[in-house]
RNA sequence: GCGGGUGUGGUGAAAUUGGUAGACACGCCAGACUUAGGAUCUGGUGCUGCGAAGCAUGGGGGUUCGAGUCCCUCCACCCGCACCA
């Protein structure tokens, strides 16, 4: 027999569907465990093989800790709502539920191919009204609740409502509450639903017709679709994440992300504590008010030069003096035409002075008034105080515009750059000198309250959520608007389902393509929500639903989910750092609050995978330059071999030079009589990976590829020999690099492919082989072979070889026997089981797959074709290879699946080693090697080192000063 | 600028606690078997050197009997955040 990949893994593939093998209960004796992989959005272009690293990584884990006696959930779902599939819809007019359902059908054959234990019948699409139904009812309990300040937690908001009408608030009365209006009574109830709806300033983005999110929008255009944002007021729903903010800061101590993951959130969330201060404005027309300040460093109170207010602040209007009316204006016209990025990106300094002066609370000086675009209206209170030494930004503002700088810290400050360190002494600061910046914190704040000019104050970079999208292919929101005034729908009538549509252009005002159905959007109670939520509204927590998804009367049981709790190991892209996780911690947090859930925290264990890069093939074009106005092959192009331009930096190279490379070809003097001297263009082009192997292209292949490469032509690589053996072809060689894997590049690579050509055993083990499992990796197909290699010699310790003789194949025989394995066949499958169960267990996958390529040839070289170590082995292998693993299992005469089977357990008896050979330095660089017995003494030892012939002529005839044994790891001589 | 990460052969990478740097593969070189092989097997392969030996984990310095690993410093690249007060 030989390895059969293709038939091995159909067959098994089938049987552990039919079996149902991958069905898990929520009823088990055994404790539980859950995996989850961050479930894909499927797109029309398919897997490639970046995708599958992180599901074979989560595979593997959930295999290995089933066989280590564990009820495993492992489920698999969709996250379909979204863009690309409406995009899609308008471009082509088919509708996104069909297009969705397709490219999920593509997606699980992809997925099933490979191999992977998931349990699809807990299979999830957010985009399936049975699923949607429950993102709706989540929806709704955000909207039914807010976050009570004293309990730090999620409330009914009737509860508030109670509150409201029997002790009214510090704003209103109980009484005065009774007699609001609906809208007034709504407009107070807004300010504290956790879903709620205001209007505020969006990314609007004409060309989608859509409001993007912060994290959508990629260098002042749309992620997706690159096309230009601009801000906007609309009505739009948000999620109060903000509340949260302190909870989801702790709720990082509990959870085992990476560092850098926690410090993404924790830069996300931008936590600042500091205070707010009120400054008198003063102008020619006496005070105007006060001007509230956000600082966090209200020790430097005293260093205060300049105010500095957002363009937008409203307080302008009002201060701005006669003179400089004009000038403010003119400034902020120029603001107004920049994006916040651009504001942002600016290095420029820019501002102008508004004419008006705040004057200092303790000092009483008189300090300027200025406004600049670097003052963002949204944070703080969009307005700061500057104090130049101290702070880099106000020092070149203040260098800028020639405000003279007051020096607050002496000799710490030499005048040429401010100085931002807290570990100086105040000068110059009233009551604060002396002072260390760090106690005067506390100092100014105290004294900033007792004065009654300010508070301290926390702040958050965050803001919250916008929860409205402008598009059709979204869940539609459970609401109805009635004079103004949302009305939640009866949970009873949800699912509300997306009505169906022919066209998708947007609506008036802005508003999604729902608006435009007349009959849905219109109903006797009111106007419908036109908007639909966003695509993480169903992900953030499509892993509650896994636990019970097929119930109908809740989104998931308390008592399913209180079983598989929250997530043990979740695995996915760090590109949902902020974005997914945030949110889904959030509403996890809700739920909880809320009673629904019996835990807080959605993921325990977090692994981020790396990316898995393209390795893009490049050909490259000469072409001669337009101003010849000569006609010829070589205006056309011609694609010169990589070898030839390799040395030319430019990508326009002259004549002379190129006459060199011509030299090296046949074109040469058909090139020189052609033409006179001119200037050649380079172009470097993507070519499709699939047609290179390695780096030689298969010119016919490419000629083929696409109708203008046709007829191309090309200067190939030919060596002397080459020449010499009568080769008059050559090889074209292309050059590489690695860049992202994208269609557009022509690099990517579908694992179906490498499924077809290797078997998915090899694929799985592959794509583990290439590094750690975080780190990011440019993809080589090449060495594909040597997982290959392993698997065909894992075999042929089962199978003896098929020959080939006298025109007839003869099949390979079972080998296998029940000899009693040999002590140094035990010491090869224990010191195996040690390192993968090791290596396992701490994700170190690629090490792993070399423990068994180590373990697998060292028992080929022992002939060890041993039952009692062969099956053990296949145990180990099973979460890696799992196809070929169950086909020798049941080769070897096993009953049942190995899948169930019993995870070998390490005895250290038989690796335990009598002796070892230790390394000798001298002065610490390895010289030689000697042999002693694990026990042995430093006494015993020193002599026969000393007697080492390497050692004695290092020694030159000197005594060493010294002899460091260090049991079992090395021994150094000190000369 | 701030925060996080990475830097080791021609390539992907090992080295879990400071203890034989480069395991395991790819590629390459040589050979065996074969009608053939893009199958399989054997040997070699960090660099310099005939050799003895020397040099090697981004650069420089330090701690140590001993440093890829710890400390200081500089550099390059990647990711995240960003005039965030």
């Amino acid at each position: 027999m030989e390895y059969k990949f293709r038939e091995i893994e159909k067959k098994w593939q089938q049987h552990w569907k039919d079996t149902n093998a991958y069905r898990v209960s929520n009823v088990s004796d055994k404790p539980k465990y859950y995996v989850l992989d961050m479930f894909p959005y499927p797109s029309g272009a398919g897997l490639h093989v970046g995708h599958p690293l992180g599901y074979i990584a989560s595979d593997i884990y959930s295999r290995y800790k089933r066989l280590k006696g564990f009820n495993v959930l492992h489920p698999m779902g969709f996250d379909s709502f979204g863009l690309p599939a409406e995009q899609y819809a308008i471009e082509t007019g088919q509708h996104p539920a069909e297009t969705t359902k397709k490219n999920i059908a593509t997606f699980k054959k992809q997925l099933d191919k490979i191999g992977f234990c998931y349990d699809w019948s807990r299979e999830v699409q957010t985009s399936d009204p049975n699923y949607y139904k429950w993102t709706q009812k989540i929806f709704l309990e955000l909207y039914n609740s807010y976050f009570c300040n004293t309990q730090k937690k999620a409330k009914p908001i009737k509860e508030l409502i109670e509150k409201y009408a029997t002790q009214g608030s510090k704003h209103f009365t109980a009484k005065q509450w009774n007699n609001f209006s609906a809208t007034e009574k709504e407009t107070w109830l807004m300010k504290r639903r956790l879903a709620h709806s205001a209007y505020g300033e969006v990314n609007w983005c004409e060309a989608l017709g859509t409001v993007l999110a912060n994290d959508e929008v990629v260098n002042g255009v749309s992620e997706r679709g690159g096309h230009p944002v601009v801000k906007k007021k609309m009505r739009q729903w948000y999620l109060r994440i903000t509340a949260y903010a302190d909870r989801l800061l702790e709720g990082l101590e509990k959870v085992s992300f990476s560092e850098s993951m926690k410090e993404m959130q924790r830069n996300w969330i931008g936590k600042s504590e500091g205070a707010e201060i009120k400054f008198k404005v003063g102008s020619r027309k006496l005070e105007v008010g006060d001007l509230v300040v956000y600082t966090t460093r209200p020790d430097t109170i005293f260093g205060v030069d300049f105010m500095v207010l957002a363009p937008e602040h409203e307080i302008i209007e009002s201060i701005t003096t006669a003179e400089q009316k004009k000038a403010v204006e003119d400034y902020i016209t120029y603001v107004k035409s920049r994006s916040d990025r651009e504001r942002q990106a600016e290095k420029n300094i820019s501002g102008v002075f508004t004419g008006a002066y705040a004057i200092h609370p303790f000092s009483n000086k008189q300090i300027p008034i200025w406004i600049s675009e670097y003052v963002l209206s949204g944070y703080g209170t969009g307005a700061i105080m500057a104090v130049p030494c101290g702070d880099e930004r106000d020092f070149k503002f203040a260098k800028h515009f020639n405000i003279p700088i007051t020096n607050i810290i002496g000799k710490y400050f030499n005048g040429n750059e401010a100085n931002p360190s807290k570990e100086v002494i105040l000068e110059n600061s009233d009551f604060l000198n002396g002072l260390q910046m760090k106690e005067a914190v506390e100092v100014a704040l105290q004294k900033i309250e007792d004065w009654d000019i300010g508070k301290r104050k926390v702040n958050y970079k965050m803001r919250d959520a916008g929860f409205s999208r402008q598009r059709y292919w979204g869940e539609p929101f459970p609401i109805i608007w009635k004079d103004g005034v949302p009305v939640a729908l009866d949970e009873n009538t949800l699912p509300l389902e997306l009505p169906h549509v022919d066209k998708y252009s947007p609506g008036p005002e802005g508003e999604g393509p729902l608006a435009n159905i007349e009959d849905w959007i219109n109903t006797p109670e009111g106007r419908r929500e036109s908007s639909t939520m966003p695509g993480y509204a169903g992900s953030s927590w499509y892993f509650l639903r896994y636990a019970d998804p097929k119930n109908d009367k809740e989104f998931a049981s308390r008592q399913a989910t209180d079983y598989w709790n929250s997530v043990d190991l979740y695995i996915g892209g760090t590109e949902h750092a902020v974005g997914h996780l945030l949110y889904s911690r959030m509403w996890t947090k809700v739920l909880f609050d809320l009673g629904y859930i019996g835990f807080d925290e959605p993921f325990k264990k977090l692994v981020n995978q790396g990316m898995i890069q393209g390795s893009s093939r490049y050909v490259y074009r000469v072409q001669l330059g337009k101003q010849l106005g000569v006609k010829t092959k070589w205006s056309e192009g011609v694609f010169v071999s990589y070898n030839y331009i390799r040395d030319y930096e430019t990508h326009v190279i002259n004549n002379i030079e190129f006459a060199k490379i011509l030299s090296k070809s046949e074109y040469f003097v058909e090139y020189i009589n052609d033409n006179g001297f001119d200037l050649l263009n380079i172009t470097p082009l993507h070519v499709d990976v699939n047609i290179v192997d390695g780096n030689i292209l298969d010119i016919e292949a490419f000629k083929n590829w696409k109708p203008e490469y046709r007829n191309a032509e090309f200067i190939t690589y030919l060596t002397l020999s080459d020449m010499d053996k009568g080769d008059s072809v050559g090889i074209y060689l292309c050059g590489a690099e690695v860049e992202k894997m994208s269609k557009s590049k022509y690099n990517t690579i579908n694992p179906d492919d490498l499924c077809e050509q290797y078997g998915a055993d090899t694929f799985r083990m592959y794509e583990m082989f290439l590094g750690p499992v975080e780190q990011s990796k440019p993809w080589d197909t090449k060495g594909i072979e040597g997982v290959h290699r392993f698997l065909k010699k894992l075999w042929r310790l089962f199978y003896s070889e098929s020959t080939f003789k006298d025109g007839q194949h003869i099949d390979g025989k079972p080998i296998w026997t029940n000899d009693a394995p040999t002590p140094e066949e035990l010491k090869v499958l224990h010191k195996t089981i040690k390192k993968i169960d090791e290596d396992t267990e701490r994700f170190s996958y690629n090490t792993a797959v070399s423990a068994f390529m180590v373990c697998i040839n060292e028992l080929s070289d022992l002939k060890c074709y041993k039952k009692a170590v062969l099956e053990q082995v296949l145990i180990l292998l099973t979460p890696y290879a799992p196809h070929i693993a169950e086909e020798l299992w049941h080769v070897l005469g096993n009953e049942g699946s190995v899948l169930d089977a019993t995870y070998p357990v390490y005895n250290a008896v038989y690796t335990t080693e009598s002796s070892k050979e230790y390394p000798i330095s001298i002065n610490g660089k390895m010289r030689t090697t000697l042999i002693f017995p694990i026990d042995a003494e430093q006494k015993d030892v020193e002599p026969v080192v000393l007697a080492n012939e390497v050692v004695q002529r290092w020694l030159e005839g000197k005594q060493p000063k010294k002899i460091i044994y260090v049991k079992n790891k090395m021994i150094n001589v000190v000369v």
